[in-house]
DNA sequence: TGAATTTAAATCGCGCACGATATAATGACA
DNA sequence: TGTCATTATATCGTGCGCGATTTAAATTCA
């Protein structure tokens, strides 16, 4: 290894991680304002995001698209329920399963954060091609992490 | 805007922010079987290397490195206390501030953890040069989020 | 069919992460 | 100097996120 590479490792900013690990606590403070006006938290606007894509999913479904497990969105989706946006009912097909339905109040919030994605894109300074390939490259690079994670 | 842009609109996997957020908890995942050999949780980890990088921080210097609130940072020193790898002392010249030492432990410990950045570039399936891209990248738009959420 | 396995959610405990607030020490400056 | 503002850390409450475990339903297959 060479001096300067010896260097890096000792260097959090030329972690890799590290610019993954505080570039999403950078988006979860832009997001907070933007999303406090529609009484949602980040977490909660992602599964609200998967939901507009496709209403009346299972638990299963959206923890597999989210990368998330039962134990995290259970809680999560309960405070969406509290909170009106949604409907957790067990499919009567497969009584193992709960099926998340938005209510009227969590399809209007459609509308409402209509605008948030164009804040983010503009608070990020990235153009749009710049941000698609950026886009690409880390979701290639979390699938390929996952498949070594699933073979261990 | 065009009907490929808002559908879009539409797709978690199209949103930026989901990448990173996803991502970020596939390193989680990756770095999890590392570390418990080592009895540190990943943002343990992160926190030992800026100290290995500097030691006998302030926990305002770590967390002015990290993009850390002391509510975070307090609570985790004091489990790498309690698990001895830190000592935690007011500052005699300015009694406000803590300095963070490394204990021998703490220090011996970076050696058990040469392998792990290795390990972890693997992991991700880049190479050196597209890793360094893809850092530089998320750092300057970590730095252009928070310039704009500094001046909200 | 009936026992054993698998699957889907839920629950629990722990650690992170933040905002709001508290406390104590330092600095500014009238 | 004494008051007022600022700074550094700590504390508290809330919500994520996971691993381990539990419960109940569905599936497998002997």
């Amino acid at each position: 290894m060479t001096k300067a590479a010896k260097e890096d490792l000792l260097n959090l900013e030329k972690f890799l991680c590290f610019s993954i690990y505080s570039a999403g606590h950078a988006f979860n403070r832009v997001y907070k304002p933007l999303l406090d006006k529609l009484g949602l938290t980040y977490p909660q606007y992602l599964v609200m995001v998967a939901l507009w894509q496709e209403d009346n999913q299972s638990v299963r479904s959206i923890g597999a698209k989210m990368y998330l497990e039962s134990s995290t969105l259970t809680p999560l989706l309960k405070r969406l329920e509290a909170n009106g946006l949604v409907t957790r009912t067990r499919d009567p097909s497969d009584e193992r399963s709960v099926r998340i339905t938005l209510t009227e109040a969590g399809k209007t919030l459609r509308d409402q954060a209509e605008e948030v994605p164009a804040c983010i894109l503009e608070a990020t300074g990235l153009d749009v091609e710049t941000a698609k390939r950026l886009n690409r490259d880390l979701r290639t690079m979390r699938d390929q992490i996952d498949a070594v994670v699933r073979e261990l």
